[in-house]
RNA sequence: GGUGCGUUAGUUCAGUUGGUUAGAAUACAUGCCUGUCACGCAUGGGGUCACGAGUUCGAGUCUCGUACGCACCGCCA
């Protein structure tokens, strides 16, 4: 047996036990004739002590042990002299009398701590070693925590968990397929699944009722600290159901698993429910962080034509919002701003900012330009107080100056300590448009997806004015990331086609692609609809982490590469024969 | 496809106006140390300054290009 007890459950009441204890080699402190090594393992960290008087020889291989070997040591439980609160076997220690070297291990390239000295790259090419520090272990605890929390809750419910191919069929909209050679197949290839989308709608057609699964999906696009190629979603469909069937449920789960994973009570109270056309007018944002307010304001009675300031006087949106208490910024803090609001990214003209003074004036940056009496209306118009900062952007796109706008918002937030990462503010954006005008395709695209249903009452628009359907879709935000979202799906052939109709699809295109869909509704489809989490973004949530990576045992860097298994690579010639593949030497 | 920042010891970083032998911390090695737990003290080894070109009497430092990394925009139904 290589060991009777781990490195984390020894206590003052195991003082006595003969215990043999296995792991790595965390540290080494010599004390001349004594010997402290830190013995870790998933569970903890015991301190195991090596005595010269009472053994020399012992003592003397324990000098041997380097950082992260692999031991074995047998020994007793003592009641430590100096106990270490820190750590909660910190009251004891093991008397070694016997120490079995495992493994010897080289040094490795960074420290295996809490804190470690290693950047991001050395700790992904060696991630085997970054995995055994306790709070990036803590992390992947937390998300086997949520998926158990998550079946647990859905089996309640009399969700089944049912699995779906990942070799499937290539689809023309959304995101870009990740392609698969078949070899028994020359010239033909699978794609790995954007989500199980139509699967699970046909899992509804199957009359499977309640479905779930736990499940990679896969798009082929460029990658940020919350994207990766391969992601997990929890994936979830009913039948019968109406959009208010699947907030019900769904809020139930979250404040399930807040209480139960995150240990945060999120009340009784109903989630805010916000149509998408509010959110983008009062956040400029479809997943609007509401941990605070700093709401936009309109400025265009304000501000338009009221003094000679041709920037506004040409705006066709001038938005603002206010900052409490920062009227003390300086020159320097304000230019920093308008940096901000001009770089590429946000792509603001210019930041147009105005102070409420000690004595109740607005002193702006645009003073010459407007009288007194209009620049104590902005201050009205703002909700302003002595001491806060108005900031303002306008432009000659409302949508782009809003989202202009939001970043300024989410920065301030940022500035101001609002967004505490142990605060949690939950909402419902629903309402969502059913198409966007896509100026690559020149054609309208689903917003959502191509299986979303219209609101009923629009879809005598679908002929009409398609570019104002609204969608029975709703997302789910948390502390601005969109956690989860889905819709009441199509489950009628001929509405199904229609919509393939506006999207551009010529009959043929749509049964070709889709026919499989559309077939299955002829027989009997129920009305149905559900909604997908991204696991790796709640579990970062929950964590506080930056980036999803630290919740993914593997994840693949900013190029979509793993940098430990070096993939992807270059295949060999006979494997590219087999799959009737030619590929151009690259350079 | 684009923008910004970065690449110097095993690791994390500093490196002034272009000027002598490129530093610190940590890790590592050796020695001392019997109650440490960020142990301490002493000594030591360790560098293709990412790569390539250019400017210059002289480049870690300036310019251009390439590669790689990170963040973001586009993209992500």
């Amino acid at each position: 047996m290589y060991r009777t007890k781990s490195c984390g459950e020894l206590r003052l009441s195991n003082v006595g036990e003969n215990v043999t204890l296995a792991g790595w080699v965390q540290k080494v402190r010599k004390m001349g004739g004594m010997i402290f090594v830190d013995l870790r393992d998933r569970y903890g960290i015991t301190q195991l002590v090596f005595n010269e008087e009472n053994d020399k020889a012992l003592c003397d291989k324990a000098n041997t042990l380097g950082r992260e070997y692999v031991i074995q040591a047998k020994g007793v439980v003592n009641k430590r002299y100096n106990n270490n609160s820190k750590i909660p076997t910190g009251d004891i220690e093991i008397i070694v009398s016997e120490l079995n070297i495992l493994n010897k291990s080289e040094v490795p390239p960074f420290t295996i701590e809490e804190n470690t000295d290693g950047g991001d790259d050395i700790r992904m090419k060696y991630r085997y070693l970054d995995l055994r520090r306790s709070n990036v272990r803590a992390n992947l605890e937390l998300r086997h925590k949520f998926c158990l929390a998550v079946r647990h809750f859905l089996d309640s419910k009399g969700f089944l968990e049912i699995e779906t191919p990942v070799l499937v069929g290539s689809t023309p909209e959304g995101a870009r397929d990740f392609i698969v050679p078949s070899r028994m197949n020359p010239g033909q290839f699978y794609a790995l699944p954007q989500s199980p989308q139509t699967l699970k709608q046909l899992l509804m057609v199957a009359g499977m009722d309640k479905y779930f699964q736990i499940v990679k999906c896969f798009r082929d696009e460029d990658l940020r600290a919350d994207r990766q190629p391969e992601f997990t979603q929890i994936d979830c469909e009913m039948s019968f159901v109406e959009q208010n069937d699947i907030i019900n449920t769904f809020e139930e789960m979250t404040k399930y698993l807040f209480k139960e994973v995150r240990h945060y009570d999120l009340g009784d109270e109903p989630f805010l429910r916000m149509s998408w056309h509010e959110a983008m007018r009062r956040f400029g944002s479809d997943k609007p962080d509401m941990r605070f307010g700093m709401e936009f304001v309109e400025l265009m009675d304000v501000l338009k034509g009221t003094g000679d300031f041709a920037v506004f006087n040409n705006a066709t949106y001038i938005g603002g919002i206010c900052a409490k208490g920062c009227a003390s910024y300086t020159r320097k803090q304000l230019d920093e701003l308008t940096d901000f609001v001009k770089t590429p990214q946000i792509g603001a003209k210019g930041l147009v900012y105005a102070r409420v003074m000690e004595d109740g004036t607005v002193k702006s940056s645009v003073d010459k330009f407007y009288t007194p009496e209009v620049l104590t209306k902005l201050g009205e118009a703002m909700n302003a107080e002595v001491g806060d900062l108005i900031l303002i952007l306008s432009g000659d796109d409302a949508m782009k100056t809003r989202k202009q706008l939001c970043e300024l918002r989410l920065l301030m937030g940022d500035r101001l300590g609002l967004r505490d990462k142990n605060k949690f503010a939950l909402l419902w954006v629903v309402d969502f448009p059913m198409f966007e005008w896509s100026d690559e395709e020149q054609r309208l695209m689903a917003m959502h997806h191509p299986f979303t249903a219209p609101k009923p009452s629009d879809i005598p628009l679908l002929d009409t004015d398609p570019a104002n359907v609204l969608a029975d879709a709703y997302d789910m935000v948390c502390n601005g990331v969109e956690v989860g979202g889905g819709s009441i799906r199509i489950h009628d052939a001929v509405l199904q086609a229609k919509i393939f109709e506006v999207l551009g699809f010529t009959p043929e295109k749509a049964q070709e692609q889709f026919g499989f869909l559309m077939n299955a509704f002829k027989y009997g489809a129920p009305p149905h609809g559900g909604l997908a989490y991204g696991l790796d973004r709640w579990v970062s949530l929950f964590a506080g982490l930056d980036s999803i990576r630290d919740c993914i045992a593997f994840p693949k860097n900013n190029s979509g590469r793993d940098v430990m298994l070096e993939a992807p690579s270059e295949v060999d010639i006979k494997q590219l024969d087999e799959l009737h593949l030619k590929v151009e030497q690259s350079k």
